[in-house]
DNA sequence: CGGTCAGTTGATTCTTCTCAACGGAAGTGG
DNA sequence: CCACTTCCGTTGAGAAGAATCAACTGACCG
Protein backbone atom coordinates (compact mmCIF):
# COMPACT_ATOMS: atom_id res chain seq x y z
CA UNK A 1 0.00 0.00 0.00
CA UNK A 2 2.69 2.45 0.98
CA UNK A 3 4.54 0.98 -1.99
CA UNK A 4 1.74 2.24 -4.22
CA UNK A 5 1.96 5.72 -2.78
CA UNK A 6 5.66 5.82 -3.38
CA UNK A 7 5.14 4.76 -6.99
CA UNK A 8 2.63 7.52 -7.57
CA UNK A 9 4.99 10.09 -6.14
CA UNK A 10 7.76 8.78 -8.35
CA UNK A 11 5.46 8.88 -11.35
CA UNK A 12 4.51 12.48 -10.72
CA UNK A 13 8.13 13.41 -10.52
CA UNK A 14 9.14 11.53 -13.63
CA UNK A 15 6.16 12.73 -15.62
CA UNK A 16 7.10 16.35 -15.19
CA UNK A 17 9.82 15.86 -17.76
CA UNK A 18 7.97 13.27 -19.78
CA UNK A 19 6.27 13.83 -23.13
CA UNK A 20 3.31 11.85 -21.93
CA UNK A 21 2.80 14.10 -18.92
CA UNK A 22 -0.14 16.10 -20.23
CA UNK A 23 -1.51 12.90 -21.59
CA UNK A 24 -1.33 11.12 -18.26
CA UNK A 25 -2.35 14.08 -16.18
CA UNK A 26 -4.69 16.40 -18.02
CA UNK A 27 -5.71 19.51 -16.10
CA UNK A 28 -9.02 18.04 -14.95
CA UNK A 29 -7.57 14.93 -13.41
CA UNK A 30 -8.10 14.91 -9.66
CA UNK A 31 -5.80 13.26 -7.15
CA UNK A 32 -8.37 10.51 -6.79
CA UNK A 33 -7.88 9.65 -10.44
CA UNK A 34 -4.19 9.22 -9.83
CA UNK A 35 -4.75 5.74 -8.47
CA UNK A 36 -6.63 4.78 -11.63
CA UNK A 37 -3.84 6.24 -13.64
CA UNK A 38 -1.28 4.36 -11.65
CA UNK A 39 -3.17 1.20 -12.47
CA UNK A 40 -3.42 2.03 -16.14
CA UNK A 41 0.27 2.56 -16.66
CA UNK A 42 2.49 -0.43 -16.14
CA UNK A 43 6.03 0.18 -15.14
CA UNK A 44 8.14 -2.47 -16.86
CA UNK A 45 11.41 -3.75 -15.62
CA UNK A 46 14.38 -1.92 -17.16
CA UNK A 47 15.36 -2.83 -20.69
CA UNK A 48 19.06 -3.53 -21.13
CA UNK A 49 21.18 -2.33 -24.03
CA UNK A 50 20.53 -4.45 -27.10
CA UNK A 51 17.17 -5.78 -25.90
CA UNK A 52 14.01 -5.19 -27.88
CA UNK A 53 10.96 -3.42 -26.49
CA UNK A 54 9.01 -4.89 -29.38
CA UNK A 55 9.84 -6.25 -32.78
CA UNK A 56 8.31 -5.68 -36.15
CA UNK A 57 5.42 -8.14 -36.50
CA UNK A 58 4.64 -8.44 -32.78
CA UNK A 59 0.98 -7.98 -31.91
CA UNK A 60 0.18 -4.34 -31.29
CA UNK A 61 -1.20 -4.04 -27.78
CA UNK A 62 0.29 -0.97 -26.14
CA UNK A 63 1.78 2.46 -26.44
CA UNK A 64 5.00 3.03 -24.56
CA UNK A 65 6.48 6.09 -22.91
CA UNK A 66 10.21 6.26 -22.48
CA UNK A 67 11.20 7.45 -19.00
CA UNK A 68 14.96 7.20 -19.31
CA UNK A 69 17.50 5.89 -21.77
CA UNK A 70 17.36 5.88 -25.56
CA UNK A 71 15.97 3.47 -28.12
CA UNK A 72 16.18 3.24 -31.85
CA UNK A 73 13.22 2.25 -33.98
CA UNK A 74 14.01 0.57 -37.27
CA UNK A 75 12.75 -1.61 -40.08
CA UNK A 76 14.51 -4.35 -41.97
CA UNK A 77 14.63 -4.21 -45.74
CA UNK A 78 14.20 -7.31 -47.88
CA UNK A 79 17.95 -7.64 -48.21
CA UNK A 80 18.42 -7.69 -44.44
CA UNK A 81 19.58 -4.12 -44.04
CA UNK A 82 18.50 -2.12 -41.03
CA UNK A 83 16.87 1.24 -41.69
CA UNK A 84 16.71 3.43 -38.63
CA UNK A 85 13.40 5.23 -38.47
CA UNK A 86 14.03 7.31 -35.39
CA UNK A 87 15.81 7.75 -32.10
CA UNK A 88 13.60 7.95 -29.04
CA UNK A 89 14.58 9.96 -26.00
CA UNK A 90 13.05 10.28 -22.52
CA UNK A 91 9.49 11.58 -22.76
CA UNK A 92 8.93 10.23 -26.26
CA UNK A 93 6.06 7.91 -27.05
CA UNK A 94 6.59 4.68 -28.93
CA UNK A 95 4.04 2.81 -30.99
CA UNK A 96 1.88 5.76 -32.01
CA UNK A 97 2.49 5.10 -35.68
CA UNK A 98 1.13 1.56 -35.37
CA UNK A 99 -2.24 2.47 -33.91
CA UNK A 100 -4.12 1.43 -37.02
CA UNK A 101 -2.18 -1.78 -37.43
CA UNK A 102 -2.70 -5.20 -35.83
CA UNK A 103 1.09 -5.52 -35.50
CA UNK A 104 4.01 -3.30 -34.70
CA UNK A 105 5.53 -2.28 -38.00
CA UNK A 106 8.89 -1.23 -36.56
CA UNK A 107 11.29 -2.79 -34.11
CA UNK A 108 12.41 -0.87 -31.05
CA UNK A 109 15.81 -1.68 -29.56
CA UNK A 110 17.48 -0.19 -26.49
CA UNK A 111 20.72 1.69 -27.15
CA UNK A 112 21.34 1.84 -23.43
CA UNK A 113 19.47 0.79 -20.29
CA UNK A 114 15.93 2.13 -20.52
CA UNK A 115 13.04 2.47 -18.12
CA UNK A 116 9.68 2.42 -19.78
CA UNK A 117 5.99 2.91 -19.02
CA UNK A 118 3.56 0.68 -20.85
CA UNK A 119 0.04 1.87 -21.67
CA UNK A 120 -2.28 -0.91 -22.84
CA UNK A 121 -3.97 0.37 -25.96
CA UNK A 122 -7.54 -0.69 -25.31
CA UNK A 123 -7.64 1.05 -21.96
CA UNK A 124 -5.80 3.99 -23.41
CA UNK A 125 -8.30 4.34 -26.25
CA UNK A 126 -11.13 4.19 -23.72
CA UNK A 127 -9.55 6.91 -21.61
CA UNK A 128 -9.05 9.00 -24.74
CA UNK A 129 -12.75 8.83 -25.49
CA UNK A 130 -13.64 9.82 -21.95
CA UNK A 131 -11.36 12.84 -21.85
CA UNK A 132 -11.69 15.12 -24.89
CA UNK A 133 -8.52 17.04 -24.06
CA UNK A 134 -6.68 13.77 -24.13
CA UNK A 135 -8.02 13.08 -27.59
CA UNK A 136 -6.78 16.41 -28.84
CA UNK A 137 -3.45 15.89 -27.16
CA UNK A 138 -2.84 12.56 -28.79
CA UNK A 139 -3.70 14.01 -32.20
CA UNK A 140 -1.16 16.70 -31.45
CA UNK A 141 1.50 14.12 -30.58
CA UNK A 142 0.86 12.34 -33.86
CA UNK A 143 0.88 15.48 -35.96
CA UNK A 144 4.17 16.42 -34.34
CA UNK A 145 5.51 13.05 -35.38
CA UNK A 146 4.39 13.72 -38.96
CA UNK A 147 6.28 17.00 -38.91
CA UNK A 148 9.40 15.39 -37.53
CA UNK A 149 9.36 12.90 -40.38
CA UNK A 150 8.78 15.60 -42.95
CA UNK A 151 11.69 17.56 -41.57
CA UNK A 152 13.86 14.50 -41.84
CA UNK A 153 12.88 14.10 -45.48
CA UNK A 154 13.86 17.72 -46.13
CA UNK A 155 17.11 17.09 -44.31
CA UNK A 156 18.10 13.94 -46.18
CA UNK A 157 16.89 15.23 -49.52
CA UNK A 158 18.61 18.51 -50.06
CA UNK A 159 21.43 18.87 -47.59
CA UNK A 160 25.12 18.17 -47.95
CA UNK A 161 26.77 15.61 -45.71
CA UNK A 162 28.16 18.26 -43.36
CA UNK A 163 24.79 20.01 -43.13
CA UNK A 164 23.09 16.72 -42.26
CA UNK A 165 25.47 15.93 -39.43
CA UNK A 166 25.29 19.50 -38.13
CA UNK A 167 21.51 19.25 -38.27
CA UNK A 168 21.44 15.98 -36.36
CA UNK A 169 23.77 17.28 -33.67
CA UNK A 170 21.69 20.43 -33.26
CA UNK A 171 18.52 18.35 -33.09
CA UNK A 172 19.97 16.13 -30.39
CA UNK A 173 21.24 19.22 -28.60
CA UNK A 174 17.77 20.80 -28.60
CA UNK A 175 16.15 17.63 -27.42
CA UNK A 176 18.59 17.33 -24.52
CA UNK A 177 17.91 20.96 -23.65
CA UNK A 178 14.13 20.40 -23.70
CA UNK A 179 14.65 17.56 -21.26
CA UNK A 180 16.68 19.65 -18.86
CA UNK A 181 20.13 18.38 -19.81
CA UNK A 182 23.07 20.26 -21.23
CA UNK A 183 22.61 21.39 -24.82
CA UNK A 184 26.33 21.48 -25.46
CA UNK A 185 27.77 18.43 -23.79
CA UNK A 186 26.28 14.98 -24.02
CA UNK A 187 26.87 11.36 -24.84
CA UNK A 188 25.73 10.02 -28.17
CA UNK A 189 23.96 6.80 -27.42
CA UNK A 190 24.22 5.71 -31.03
CA UNK A 191 27.21 4.39 -32.87
CA UNK A 192 28.81 6.01 -35.91
CA UNK A 193 27.10 3.50 -38.13
CA UNK A 194 23.73 4.34 -36.58
CA UNK A 195 24.37 7.99 -37.36
CA UNK A 196 25.44 7.12 -40.90
CA UNK A 197 22.31 5.03 -41.31
CA UNK A 198 20.04 7.81 -40.08
CA UNK A 199 21.60 10.41 -42.35
CA UNK A 200 21.98 8.22 -45.41
CA UNK A 201 25.77 8.53 -45.44
CA UNK A 202 28.72 6.15 -45.16
CA UNK A 203 30.33 5.51 -41.78
CA UNK A 204 33.63 6.82 -43.14
CA UNK A 205 31.98 10.09 -44.08
CA UNK A 206 30.68 10.55 -40.54
CA UNK A 207 34.09 9.84 -39.13
CA UNK A 208 35.74 12.33 -41.47
CA UNK A 209 33.13 14.96 -40.69
CA UNK A 210 33.66 14.63 -36.95
CA UNK A 211 37.40 15.20 -37.32
CA UNK A 212 36.75 18.04 -39.77
CA UNK A 213 34.28 19.71 -37.40
CA UNK A 214 36.81 19.31 -34.62
CA UNK A 215 39.58 20.89 -36.72
CA UNK A 216 37.30 23.86 -37.40
CA UNK A 217 36.69 24.30 -33.69
CA UNK A 218 32.99 23.53 -33.95
CA UNK A 219 33.08 20.73 -31.42
CA UNK A 220 35.17 18.29 -29.45
CA UNK A 221 34.50 14.62 -29.80
CA UNK A 222 35.94 11.68 -27.92
CA UNK A 223 34.26 8.45 -28.98
CA UNK A 224 30.65 8.89 -27.87
CA UNK A 225 31.19 12.00 -25.82
CA UNK A 226 30.44 15.21 -27.70
CA UNK A 227 30.96 18.82 -26.64
CA UNK A 228 29.53 21.43 -28.97
CA UNK A 229 31.76 24.51 -28.94
CA UNK A 230 30.14 26.68 -31.60
CA UNK A 231 26.38 26.27 -31.93
CA UNK A 232 26.17 29.28 -34.23
CA UNK A 233 28.80 27.83 -36.50
CA UNK A 234 26.90 24.55 -36.65
CA UNK A 235 23.73 26.42 -37.57
CA UNK A 236 25.55 28.11 -40.43
CA UNK A 237 26.79 24.72 -41.53
CA UNK A 238 23.20 23.52 -41.56
CA UNK A 239 22.29 26.15 -44.13
CA UNK A 240 24.85 24.83 -46.58
CA UNK A 241 23.51 23.34 -49.78
CA UNK B 1 -33.99 21.28 -52.17
CA UNK B 2 -33.67 18.88 -55.06
CA UNK B 3 -30.22 20.40 -55.42
CA UNK B 4 -29.41 19.13 -51.97
CA UNK B 5 -30.54 15.64 -52.84
CA UNK B 6 -28.42 15.63 -55.93
CA UNK B 7 -25.46 16.77 -53.90
CA UNK B 8 -25.91 13.95 -51.43
CA UNK B 9 -26.11 11.43 -54.22
CA UNK B 10 -23.00 12.90 -55.77
CA UNK B 11 -21.26 12.81 -52.42
CA UNK B 12 -22.09 9.18 -51.90
CA UNK B 13 -20.71 8.37 -55.30
CA UNK B 14 -17.58 10.42 -54.86
CA UNK B 15 -16.99 9.20 -51.34
CA UNK B 16 -16.81 5.60 -52.45
CA UNK B 17 -13.36 6.30 -53.80
CA UNK B 18 -12.47 8.92 -51.25
CA UNK B 19 -10.07 8.47 -48.35
CA UNK B 20 -12.51 10.21 -46.10
CA UNK B 21 -15.34 7.84 -46.95
CA UNK B 22 -15.28 5.77 -43.78
CA UNK B 23 -14.73 8.94 -41.88
CA UNK B 24 -17.82 10.60 -43.36
CA UNK B 25 -19.97 7.52 -43.36
CA UNK B 26 -19.17 5.15 -40.54
CA UNK B 27 -21.14 1.93 -40.53
CA UNK B 28 -23.65 3.15 -37.97
CA UNK B 29 -24.63 6.29 -39.81
CA UNK B 30 -28.27 6.16 -40.90
CA UNK B 31 -29.68 7.87 -43.98
CA UNK B 32 -31.19 10.50 -41.72
CA UNK B 33 -27.71 11.47 -40.64
CA UNK B 34 -26.76 12.07 -44.23
CA UNK B 35 -28.36 15.48 -44.18
CA UNK B 36 -26.35 16.44 -41.10
CA UNK B 37 -23.30 15.19 -42.84
CA UNK B 38 -24.14 17.13 -45.94
CA UNK B 39 -24.32 20.23 -43.78
CA UNK B 40 -21.03 19.52 -42.07
CA UNK B 41 -19.04 19.18 -45.25
CA UNK B 42 -18.79 22.28 -47.38
CA UNK B 43 -18.25 21.83 -51.05
CA UNK B 44 -15.97 24.65 -52.18
CA UNK B 45 -15.90 26.05 -55.65
CA UNK B 46 -13.21 24.43 -57.80
CA UNK B 47 -9.63 25.48 -57.26
CA UNK B 48 -7.80 26.38 -60.46
CA UNK B 49 -4.24 25.39 -61.30
CA UNK B 50 -1.78 27.57 -59.41
CA UNK B 51 -4.27 28.67 -56.74
CA UNK B 52 -3.68 27.95 -53.09
CA UNK B 53 -6.07 26.01 -50.92
CA UNK B 54 -4.26 27.47 -47.93
CA UNK B 55 -0.89 28.96 -47.29
CA UNK B 56 1.62 28.43 -44.56
CA UNK B 57 0.69 30.75 -41.70
CA UNK B 58 -3.05 30.90 -42.43
CA UNK B 59 -5.28 30.21 -39.46
CA UNK B 60 -5.98 26.52 -39.10
CA UNK B 61 -9.73 26.04 -39.25
CA UNK B 62 -10.51 23.00 -41.37
CA UNK B 63 -9.47 19.65 -42.72
CA UNK B 64 -9.90 19.19 -46.45
CA UNK B 65 -10.67 16.16 -48.57
CA UNK B 66 -9.59 16.19 -52.16
CA UNK B 67 -12.31 14.94 -54.51
CA UNK B 68 -10.56 15.41 -57.82
CA UNK B 69 -7.35 16.92 -59.13
CA UNK B 70 -3.94 17.03 -57.48
CA UNK B 71 -2.26 19.45 -55.12
CA UNK B 72 1.24 19.79 -53.82
CA UNK B 73 1.97 20.69 -50.22
CA UNK B 74 5.22 22.50 -49.57
CA UNK B 75 7.19 24.70 -47.23
CA UNK B 76 9.49 27.59 -48.01
CA UNK B 77 13.00 27.56 -46.62
CA UNK B 78 14.62 30.71 -45.28
CA UNK B 79 16.41 31.25 -48.56
CA UNK B 80 13.16 31.18 -50.52
CA UNK B 81 13.42 27.67 -51.84
CA UNK B 82 10.34 25.52 -52.12
CA UNK B 83 10.45 22.11 -50.47
CA UNK B 84 7.68 19.84 -51.62
CA UNK B 85 6.31 17.86 -48.70
CA UNK B 86 3.83 15.73 -50.59
CA UNK B 87 1.54 15.28 -53.55
CA UNK B 88 -2.14 14.87 -52.73
CA UNK B 89 -4.44 12.83 -54.91
CA UNK B 90 -8.22 12.34 -54.89
CA UNK B 91 -9.35 10.86 -51.59
CA UNK B 92 -6.44 12.27 -49.64
CA UNK B 93 -6.95 14.45 -46.60
CA UNK B 94 -5.17 17.77 -46.23
CA UNK B 95 -4.40 19.56 -43.00
CA UNK B 96 -4.17 16.52 -40.71
CA UNK B 97 -0.60 17.33 -39.80
CA UNK B 98 -1.58 20.78 -38.54
CA UNK B 99 -4.21 19.64 -36.06
CA UNK B 100 -2.15 20.69 -33.08
CA UNK B 101 -1.15 24.02 -34.58
CA UNK B 102 -2.99 27.36 -34.63
CA UNK B 103 -1.82 27.86 -38.22
CA UNK B 104 -1.29 25.75 -41.29
CA UNK B 105 2.39 24.94 -41.40
CA UNK B 106 2.44 24.01 -45.08
CA UNK B 107 1.08 25.62 -48.22
CA UNK B 108 -1.20 23.67 -50.53
CA UNK B 109 -1.26 24.62 -54.20
CA UNK B 110 -3.34 23.13 -57.00
CA UNK B 111 -1.35 21.46 -59.78
CA UNK B 112 -4.53 21.24 -61.84
CA UNK B 113 -8.20 22.08 -61.33
CA UNK B 114 -9.31 20.55 -58.03
CA UNK B 115 -12.65 19.99 -56.35
CA UNK B 116 -12.45 19.90 -52.60
CA UNK B 117 -14.58 19.20 -49.56
CA UNK B 118 -13.98 21.35 -46.51
CA UNK B 119 -14.56 19.99 -43.01
CA UNK B 120 -14.54 22.71 -40.33
CA UNK B 121 -12.29 21.46 -37.58
CA UNK B 122 -14.37 22.31 -34.52
CA UNK B 123 -17.40 20.47 -35.83
CA UNK B 124 -15.20 17.67 -37.03
CA UNK B 125 -13.59 17.30 -33.60
CA UNK B 126 -17.03 17.24 -32.04
CA UNK B 127 -18.21 14.52 -34.41
CA UNK B 128 -15.07 12.57 -33.68
CA UNK B 129 -15.87 12.58 -29.99
CA UNK B 130 -19.42 11.42 -30.63
CA UNK B 131 -18.47 8.52 -32.86
CA UNK B 132 -15.71 6.30 -31.41
CA UNK B 133 -15.11 4.52 -34.71
CA UNK B 134 -14.44 7.87 -36.26
CA UNK B 135 -11.85 8.57 -33.61
CA UNK B 136 -10.06 5.36 -34.36
CA UNK B 137 -10.30 5.99 -38.06
CA UNK B 138 -8.71 9.40 -37.88
CA UNK B 139 -5.86 8.00 -35.78
CA UNK B 140 -5.42 5.42 -38.50
CA UNK B 141 -5.27 8.10 -41.19
CA UNK B 142 -2.60 9.95 -39.24
CA UNK B 143 -0.53 6.88 -38.53
CA UNK B 144 -0.68 6.06 -42.23
CA UNK B 145 0.67 9.51 -42.94
CA UNK B 146 3.54 8.90 -40.52
CA UNK B 147 4.38 5.71 -42.39
CA UNK B 148 4.26 7.44 -45.75
CA UNK B 149 6.74 10.02 -44.52
CA UNK B 150 8.99 7.36 -43.04
CA UNK B 151 8.97 5.52 -46.34
CA UNK B 152 9.94 8.71 -48.11
CA UNK B 153 12.86 9.16 -45.73
CA UNK B 154 14.01 5.63 -46.51
CA UNK B 155 13.63 6.38 -50.20
CA UNK B 156 15.58 9.63 -50.23
CA UNK B 157 18.21 8.37 -47.84
CA UNK B 158 19.56 5.22 -49.33
CA UNK B 159 18.45 4.93 -52.92
CA UNK B 160 20.22 5.82 -56.14
CA UNK B 161 18.70 8.39 -58.45
CA UNK B 162 17.21 5.78 -60.77
CA UNK B 163 15.75 3.85 -57.84
CA UNK B 164 14.12 7.00 -56.51
CA UNK B 165 12.44 7.84 -59.78
CA UNK B 166 11.34 4.25 -60.28
CA UNK B 167 9.95 4.31 -56.75
CA UNK B 168 8.03 7.50 -57.32
CA UNK B 169 6.55 6.24 -60.58
CA UNK B 170 5.47 2.98 -58.95
CA UNK B 171 3.98 4.89 -56.02
CA UNK B 172 1.98 7.10 -58.35
CA UNK B 173 0.98 4.04 -60.34
CA UNK B 174 -0.32 2.28 -57.22
CA UNK B 175 -2.19 5.33 -56.08
CA UNK B 176 -3.90 5.68 -59.46
CA UNK B 177 -4.81 2.00 -59.31
CA UNK B 178 -6.28 2.37 -55.80
CA UNK B 179 -8.45 5.15 -57.16
CA UNK B 180 -9.75 3.12 -60.04
CA UNK B 181 -7.58 4.58 -62.78
CA UNK B 182 -5.02 2.91 -64.99
CA UNK B 183 -1.87 1.86 -63.17
CA UNK B 184 0.21 1.95 -66.33
CA UNK B 185 -0.89 5.03 -68.22
CA UNK B 186 -1.42 8.42 -66.63
CA UNK B 187 -0.59 12.09 -66.72
CA UNK B 188 1.96 13.45 -64.30
CA UNK B 189 0.42 16.55 -62.85
CA UNK B 190 3.78 17.74 -61.61
CA UNK B 191 6.61 19.27 -63.56
CA UNK B 192 10.09 17.81 -63.89
CA UNK B 193 11.34 20.30 -61.36
CA UNK B 194 8.61 19.25 -58.91
CA UNK B 195 9.76 15.66 -59.32
CA UNK B 196 13.37 16.69 -58.87
CA UNK B 197 12.41 18.63 -55.76
CA UNK B 198 10.52 15.69 -54.25
CA UNK B 199 13.34 13.25 -54.88
CA UNK B 200 16.19 15.55 -53.94
CA UNK B 201 17.74 15.41 -57.41
CA UNK B 202 18.56 17.91 -60.15
CA UNK B 203 16.08 18.55 -62.97
CA UNK B 204 18.69 17.43 -65.48
CA UNK B 205 19.03 14.10 -63.70
CA UNK B 206 15.28 13.51 -63.93
CA UNK B 207 15.34 14.32 -67.60
CA UNK B 208 18.24 11.98 -68.26
CA UNK B 209 16.60 9.20 -66.26
CA UNK B 210 13.37 9.47 -68.25
CA UNK B 211 15.22 9.09 -71.55
CA UNK B 212 17.32 6.31 -70.05
CA UNK B 213 14.24 4.44 -68.80
CA UNK B 214 12.70 4.91 -72.22
CA UNK B 215 15.77 3.52 -73.98
CA UNK B 216 15.63 0.46 -71.72
CA UNK B 217 11.99 -0.09 -72.67
CA UNK B 218 10.72 0.48 -69.14
CA UNK B 219 8.31 3.22 -70.13
CA UNK B 220 7.22 5.71 -72.75
CA UNK B 221 7.12 9.35 -71.86
CA UNK B 222 5.85 12.33 -73.83
CA UNK B 223 6.01 15.49 -71.74
CA UNK B 224 3.58 14.83 -68.86
CA UNK B 225 2.04 11.69 -70.31
CA UNK B 226 3.60 8.51 -68.99
CA UNK B 227 3.01 4.90 -70.02
CA UNK B 228 4.69 2.28 -67.87
CA UNK B 229 5.68 -0.69 -70.04
CA UNK B 230 7.59 -2.88 -67.58
CA UNK B 231 6.39 -2.65 -64.00
CA UNK B 232 8.53 -5.61 -63.00
CA UNK B 233 11.60 -3.94 -64.44
CA UNK B 234 10.84 -0.78 -62.52
CA UNK B 235 10.51 -2.79 -59.31
CA UNK B 236 13.93 -4.32 -59.90
CA UNK B 237 15.28 -0.83 -60.48
CA UNK B 238 13.85 0.17 -57.12
CA UNK B 239 15.96 -2.43 -55.35
CA UNK B 240 19.18 -0.89 -56.68
CA UNK B 241 21.60 0.63 -54.21
C1' DC C 1 6.12 37.33 -83.65
C1' DG C 2 9.26 37.77 -79.99
C1' DG C 3 9.64 36.31 -75.22
C1' DT C 4 9.62 33.28 -71.51
C1' DC C 5 9.60 28.87 -69.55
C1' DA C 6 10.01 23.74 -69.43
C1' DG C 7 12.59 20.19 -70.89
C1' DT C 8 16.60 17.94 -73.05
C1' DT C 9 21.52 16.99 -73.87
C1' DG C 10 26.62 17.47 -73.38
C1' DA C 11 31.01 18.48 -70.81
C1' DT C 12 33.09 19.12 -66.57
C1' DT C 13 33.49 19.29 -61.58
C1' DC C 14 32.72 17.91 -57.05
C1' DT C 15 30.95 15.25 -53.43
C1' DT C 16 30.52 11.12 -51.40
C1' DC C 17 31.10 6.05 -51.72
C1' DT C 18 33.84 2.07 -51.89
C1' DC C 19 37.75 -0.54 -51.01
C1' DA C 20 41.57 -1.25 -48.12
C1' DA C 21 44.45 -0.99 -44.20
C1' DC C 22 45.20 -0.03 -39.46
C1' DG C 23 44.75 1.14 -34.29
C1' DG C 24 42.41 0.76 -30.30
C1' DA C 25 38.51 -0.64 -27.14
C1' DA C 26 35.79 -4.03 -25.32
C1' DG C 27 34.63 -8.59 -24.59
C1' DT C 28 35.77 -13.83 -24.32
C1' DG C 29 37.81 -17.82 -22.76
C1' DG C 30 41.57 -20.25 -21.00
C1' DC D 1 45.36 -11.85 -15.72
C1' DC D 2 46.63 -12.34 -20.29
C1' DA D 3 46.20 -13.72 -25.17
C1' DC D 4 42.70 -13.73 -28.64
C1' DT D 5 38.93 -12.24 -31.26
C1' DT D 6 35.80 -9.03 -32.76
C1' DC D 7 33.85 -4.77 -33.36
C1' DC D 8 34.20 0.15 -33.80
C1' DG D 9 36.29 4.09 -35.43
C1' DT D 10 39.71 6.42 -38.20
C1' DT D 11 42.45 7.51 -42.31
C1' DG D 12 43.99 7.23 -47.26
C1' DA D 13 43.44 6.51 -52.36
C1' DG D 14 40.70 5.81 -56.20
C1' DA D 15 35.99 5.31 -58.39
C1' DA D 16 31.37 6.46 -59.28
C1' DG D 17 27.38 9.07 -59.17
C1' DA D 18 25.01 13.23 -59.46
C1' DA D 19 25.42 18.39 -59.56
C1' DT D 20 26.60 22.28 -62.06
C1' DC D 21 27.37 25.06 -66.00
C1' DA D 22 26.17 25.90 -70.59
C1' DA D 23 23.83 25.59 -74.87
C1' DC D 24 19.87 24.40 -77.42
C1' DT D 25 14.92 23.04 -78.67
C1' DG D 26 10.23 23.21 -78.62
C1' DA D 27 5.71 24.85 -76.07
C1' DC D 28 2.97 28.12 -74.64
C1' DC D 29 1.39 33.00 -74.14
C1' DG D 30 0.41 37.58 -74.70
Amino acid sequence: MSQTLIDIAALQHVCEQCGIYKLCMPAGLGSGDLDALDNLIKRRRPLERGQHLYESGDDFHAIFALRSGTLKTYVMTEDGEEHIVGIKMPGDLLGLSDINSPHYTRSAKALETCSICEIPYDRFAQLTREIPDLHHHILGMMSREIHQEQDRVTMCKNLSAEARLAGLLLLISQRFLQRGFSATEFNLSMSRSDIANMLGLAVETISRLFTQFQEHGLLEVERKHVKLLDLHGLEQMLRKS
